[in-house]
Formats: structure tokens, C-alpha cells, sequence
DNA sequence: TCTCATTTTACGGATTTCCGTACGGATTAC
DNA sequence: GTAATCCGTACGGAAATCCGTAAAATGAGA
């Protein structure tokens, strides 16, 4: 099993639970941050100490408060320490289902498991960490199905731009414009139109209105 | 303290991290219900034992799976057990922080309590039981504010209808018609616009695309 | 019942979006 | 070298929206 192990979770509800699970497995040494930035204090200090975590178990979202912070999501966390410890096993433990979050996590940052807060996630945490220990890869069953998706591959970072200025209010005639100062390539009224056009037959959404609404659901935006 | 307490809330995590507490907390009866249909019946039992609950922990919202349910929220199941045992004090746990339903809960449901899942909730937990004791409210100090603001007043179950079928990629023109056949009754185009443009002035919303999106994101819809 | 204010509807013009067609340029295939 | 295809742009008419004005309906109070 593991000996030592980070927690970066900022709900100290979740976090009880964990530390109580991982107590329960064996884990001898535990640690745990509320903030990101703290996590990675902790990854530092530790391998300064010659004593490195060996598995990192992480949330994607902290709530902001009070504190200002630079690093506000696991994602960010998950990349910084990877920087200093490139061969770090990453478990994410999280409320998020999306499937182009969890696609992109498990494609780009390459986590080793991704598991669901849910009705049953400390099993499959304890599977999960199992996994990983074996050199495998772990997704939660209901996420599963997400990475398979195709529909999403048409969908490319330009169509996502096109989603946010229209949720936040940008019209089309001004994201012409606005493309154009940015010198963001097909910037043409028409071409953004088409393009909205298509995504509405992607989502198969009946409006505009309807597309950003469904864009919002599905975390695309 | 509370010497019965149900708990209703589908994370498991969330659930072993409550368990500990309420036991640290001296609570002699715990039970816990991963759906609320579940918690219900629970409930249901400890009365006709003549053993009722004295409290309920519950959370808002639950995520749906296979089993088909008849409760699907923390408001429903608040509202049947009230049915039941009309004096049982209420505290909800959760991460919902939108000014729109927590209003509602506390003004509508009358809850007893109100704790926001975060860094310090289990603390705010012990607080918000120990003040019920009393006879008193507890709302979490980050939500306080949600109950003093004013600008939700103005919006009505009408506005909220119209967003959602915008959302829904309804037309102007269909609502008319919708409403007509439902007899909702301002039903005419030119005062469903009235009511759109309203409401972008509410919002400071640029456009209606804009209106929808920030309406998804304040939980009104 | 009449009056006045408010609410709701009707209408119309300006603007924006929607959607089809068509044109030019670049790339690829043959 | 030519044809075919794709990509981005341009244009224009139909539809939907935005927004202001005015008429009609409603309702409360005298």
C-alpha cells in the first residue's frame, strides 16, 4: 500500500472521511490541504525532506474566499506538482462528471484514477488506489462512457470561445470585431453564424438561447 | 443533545465524516439514508415504534442512478416529513449557496438551520445543532447575506418560467401559445418581451443569451 | 356607475439573427 | 494542369427579436 499520502480537498467534511479511509488501508503517513497553494508547500517541503508523497489524492474545484490564491483548481495543482515530481501518481476525487472535464484530465494531465463522489465512491476509491498501485489506470463506471463519447471531438477550442461570448452577452456582430482586433482567424459574421448553426445541430438545440444553456449543463463553457 | 438523529444525504464520504462527528457529539442513534424515499420510510418506522427522530441532517441535492425514485430533492423530503412529524427540527447541509434557494428554504420550509458545506462546516455543524437546542436559527455566516438581498424580490415564479423555457429553447412565439393553452395568464408576445427586457435591466444582462446564462449560474433556473 | 391608474395587449418599425446561395482562394487528387 | 473539395467570406431575404407607442382591459375607490 501506500505510505504516504496528500489530500488536497477543501471540504473538511470529505476530508475526515478520507483520512479515516486511508487509516483504514494502512496508509501510514497522511496529509492534508484545504488550498491548493498549501498542497503544494507540502509536495515541495517534503521532497526537500527526502521523504516525497507517494500518491497525491485531489479535488478539482476549492471554493474561493477571503484568501487569494494561485493556484485555484486541481487541475492547476495537479500540473504544478507534476512539475516538481514528474512521476507522482494523481487520483482525483471529485463531484465533477463532465465529460469534456474528464476527458481532458485523463488525456492531457494523464491522472492515474479519476473516481466520483458519489453514493459509492469509498469503494471505489479503495479500488481505485488498488489499481494504481498495479500500474493501472481507474475511472468510475459512470464516467466510463464520457472518454468513448465522440461528439465531443467535433467541438474545438474556437467553438468554445463562440459559446462564452454569447453567454456572456457578447453579439455576433461584436465578436466579429472582437475577433478581428484579437486577430483570431475566421472572424467573418457568417462564419460565426455557420458555426453556431452547427453546434446547434450537434446539441441538437432548437435555439441559440437553448445551445448556451445546454453548453452550460454539459461544462463545455 | 439530540438523542435520534437522521441523517439524509447520498456521498458516502460526506455521510462517514457526519456519522463521526454526531457520534463525537454524544448522539446515541444515528441512521442514514443514501436516498431520500429511504430516509422517509426511516422516518415512517421510528414513529409508528414510537421512537421518532429529533432531528434531521439532510442535503439538497441527491443524484439520480438507476433506482427510480418519488423524492428526488432535500426540499421534497423536508416537506414529507413535515407531513408526518410536522415539529421536527431541520438542518440542511450542502453545498448549495444560491441567495435564491436558500431564501425560499428558510422563508417557505422554515428550516432550522443552515450550514454550507466547506472548509470549516463541521465546526458551523456542532454550532447550528447546539443552537437549535435552544430554539434558535442557525444560517451559515457566507449565506447570511443571501437573506438581507433585495433584488430577488422583484422576480416572480412567472419570470422564472420564462427563463426556463427560453432555457429550454422554447420561442417567444411558442410561449405565447404554451401559455395560452397552460391559461397562464399575461400570456401576449409584446408582454412576455416587456417581461425579458425587465429582467435584463434586473440583471444587467446585455443580451438574452446573456440573461439565461447568469440566471443558470445565480440558481434561479 | 364613473373615474383614474395600472396592467395587459396590439401594432409597427428598427435591429438582429437565421439560413440558403454563391463566390474566391487554397489544398488535394488525379 | 485541371478538376474537385474544403474553407472562409459576402450577400440577401425570411424570421425572430427588440423597443417604443398607443389602445384596450382590468380593478379599486369615490
Amino acid at each position: 500500500m501506500f505510505t504516504k499520502v496528500l489530500i488536497a480537498e477543501d471540504f473538511d467534511s470529505i476530508n475526515i472521511a478520507l483520512i479515516q479511509t486511508l487509516e483504514s488501508m494502512g496508509v501510514k503517513e497522511i496529509e492534508h490541504a484545504k488550498y491548493c497553494d498549501d498542497a503544494l508547500l507540502k509536495a515541495k517541503k517534503a521532497i526537500q525532506d527526502k521523504t516525497p508523497f507517494d500518491l497525491l489524492i485531489s479535488d478539482l474545484s476549492f471554493e474561493t474566499d477571503y484568501r487569494t490564491v494561485t493556484l485555484k483548481s486541481g487541475e492547476e495543482l495537479i500540473a504544478a506538482i507534476r512539475q516538481i515530481q514528474p512521476t507522482i501518481p494523481v487520483l482525483v476525487y471529485t463531484v465533477e462528471d463532465k465529460s469534456f472535464v474528464i476527458k481532458s484530465l485523463v488525456e492531457d494531465l494523464k491522472v492515474n484514477a479519476f473516481v466520483h463522489k458519489g453514493r459509492n465512491s469509498i469503494s471505489q476509491l479503495k479500488t481505485a488506489m488498488e489499481t494504481i498501485l498495479f500500474g493501472g489506470t481507474f475511472v468510475s463506471q459512470n464516467l466510463a462512457h464520457a472518454l468513448k463519447e465522440n461528439s465531443f471531438n467535433e467541438i474545438e477550442e474556437y467553438d468554445i470561445q463562440v459559446l462564452t461570448h454569447l453567454s456572456n452577452g457578447v453579439t455576433i456582430e461584436e465578436m466579429e470585431q472582437l475577433f478581428k482586433n484579437k486577430d483570431i482567424k475566421p472572424n467573418s459574421k457568417s462564419y460565426i453564424e455557420k458555426r453556431i448553426s452547427k453546434l446547434k445541430d450537434i446539441f441538437k438545440a432548437k435555439t441559440t438561447i437553448h445551445l448556451v444553456s445546454l453548453s452550460k449543463d454539459l461544462g463545455i463553457i
